[in-house]
DNA sequence: ATGGTCGATCGTCGA
């Protein structure tokens, strides 16, 4: 089973590269990321004509997650609990059937926290402490779970290609570096990562100044496994041709392949 | 140091 996390920065803007993506490589679960519509915006039937079930969690203008499924979707969640006040729509949960179990799959958009010394950057890292509680939660049951999204964070140095540009952005703050190592000593397994220990290996370049054609980019998509999916993974991967295609997204596909 | 680029939406925010 493939499972593939994309923020797609627009679902609109991205539907023909998005349906030219599903068609190529037909993944079992597609995550995406600020899809930038409400719920009635979302082009669900283009995707239920590839023969996909659909989730999603929308907000006009911006935010916005999804789950896209070969399979049943059941139990879906919609945000991320522990703080009633928080109306960004940046979390979805679904179980869905792997063989004869289920796997519980989350869409997350992490918020980017920029500049750091706001409200942005507390609420940032307000919502890693409630990542982290919900994961606690969601790893004492036996069920394997795959949390995969655009978390905005560069975990280490490794992760971008000029690290000392990022020093004071809120992807590669200290605070932020913490919290992502607190989740994974949740006993969390980076995929990509795992299998990959090579750097140079990116999942987003920004539009701005030729950063593709630099190769100036940062990891910062990631599929984190519970050590019971961890045991399922056979590969992982990070479509990077997408981004070189016509009108991309400014973030590639990140998958992985667990056995059924 | 500044401005450089997108999407959603239509002046400006978010990234």
């Amino acid at each position: 089973m493939i499972i593939t996390t994309w923020n797609i920065n627009g679902v609109r803007a991205r539907l023909e590269a998005a349906l030219t993506y599903v068609r190529a490589h037909a993944p079992d679960v597609l995550c995406l990321q600020e899809i930038k519509t409400v719920d009635e915006g979302f082009p669900s039937s283009a995707f239920e004509d590839l023969g996909y079930n659909v989730a999603t969690h929308g907000q006009k203008g911006f935010n916005g997650v999804a789950i896209l499924s070969k399979h049943r979707l059941e139990d879906v969640t919609r945000g991320l609990p522990g703080d009633d006040s928080d109306a960004h729509a940046r979390w979805i949960e679904a179980l869905v059937p792997l063989g004869s179990r289920m796997i519980r799959v989350v869409s997350l958009y992490l918020p980017n926290g920029n500049p750091i010394g706001t409200d942005k950057f507390s609420y940032k890292l307000g919502w890693m402490a409630r990542l982290i509680a919900r994961s606690r939660i969601l790893l004492e049951e036996e069920t394997p779970l795959v949390l995969a999204g655009d978390y905005n964070v560069i975990p280490e140095p490794e992760d971008a290609k000029r690290p000392q540009a990022w020093v004071n952005d809120a992807l590669f703050q200290p605070e932020t570096r913490r919290a992502f190592r607190t989740l994974l000593h949740l006993g969390l397994t980076d995929a990509v990562r795992a299998c990959h220990p090579d750097r140079g290996i990116y999942t987003f370049w920004d539009y701005q100044a030729g950063a593709f054609q630099k190769d100036d980019g940062i990891r910062i998509d990631h599929i984190l496994l519970s050590s019971n999916a961890a045991d399922l993974l056979k590969s992982s991967g990070v479509d990077r041709a997408v981004r070189a295609a016509e009108k991309p997204s400014d973030h590639v596909p990140v998958w992985v392949e667990l056995a059924d």
